[in-house]
DNA sequence: GATTTATAGTTACATATGCAACTAAATTAG
DNA sequence: CTAATTTAGTTGCATATGTAACTATAAATC
């Protein structure tokens, strides 16, 4: 009996493991680069995004858009705020909710950041596309290793 | 001039932040079951992974292979000491160093969730492949979206 | 073989995070 | 109109993390 015996665990197959570790590969480069510059974590660098891409709203309609906790937003924007980069003024229309805008030299972080990310997303994704098939495993495999034998941040 | 404009930057197609959101809906549905069943974070899932699949080593060993950072594993391993799961034996030829191998009650953890992660991983990837087309930014964005609108879950 | 240097692992500190509790304002119900 | 319920946002607490400093042992150098 039992000819169909269960598959072992191995922990270099699993997608959740494999994604994570791709993912840090991923982001840190570039991590590197808005925390040296302007000492912003990923969650005050995702803030800005946001706010840099949508224009001005609430903390609670950045928790809608990037699926941050509320928690971590109120963090991340006061920070932004502390450091000079983001003013809030009440809303007219509820008075519990502030309008979040960049400030000019926020807005000149967000455009930095911004063609800094672009550059280093190209650069990314060609030596990527260069060492990766299409099979999901071999490219997260390939991002993984990535950063170990190529220097994508000379590109930036 | 300026004929070639640059780019604006996207942070829905910025491969670092894919990658991130695409990590963490993929380990979501499974961290819940081995927090909720075993009390046990990533990191010492993935030390346990290792002495697992690989045997009785040293922390130096689980760094190497595993890439965590050795403070973290130091820490990984007292809680997995602490509840029973593995133990210590010192080592022979360096006095520093001791050997770590995983518990009867360890093993018997292991086991149980190397099949679920087994499982795991079988039905996110087939939930995966009938969403999203090869494209690398379309399978991202397939497991970024997955949760929201099937139950990896249930299959498990 | 004594002294310097490197290594295995832990601890301390400062910061980041998740969750629950909280405040204040808005909405709904009676 | 008043009371109960939601919602926007902040704060407290307990835990997690990264970096640097530390202890103890091993290896290398003189």
């Amino acid at each position: 009996m039992n000819d169909t015996p269960k598959p072992a665990f191995d922990l270099e197959r699993f997608l959740p493991y494999l994604l994570n570790q791709a993912a840090e590969a991923a982001s840190r480069g570039f991590q590197d680069i808005y925390r040296d510059r302007y000492a912003m974590t990923r969650t005050q660098w995702r803030v800005m995004a946001n706010l840099g891409k949508f224009g001005a709203m609430t903390a609670r309609d950045i928790c809608a858009i990037s699926h941050i906790e509320k928690t971590q937003v109120s963090r991340a924007v006061a920070h932004l705020q502390r450091a000079g980069m983001l003013m809030r003024s009440p809303s007219v229309q509820d008075r519990r909710a502030e309008i979040l805008s960049l400030t000019a030299t926020g807005l000149a972080a967000y455009a930095d950041l911004g063609q800094r990310a672009v550059d280093y997303d190209r650069a990314f994704r060609a030596t990527l596309s260069s060492k990766a098939a299409t099979d999901l495993d071999s490219v997260l495999q390939a991002i993984i290793t990535m950063r170990t034998d190529t220097a994508v941040e000379d590109d930036i």
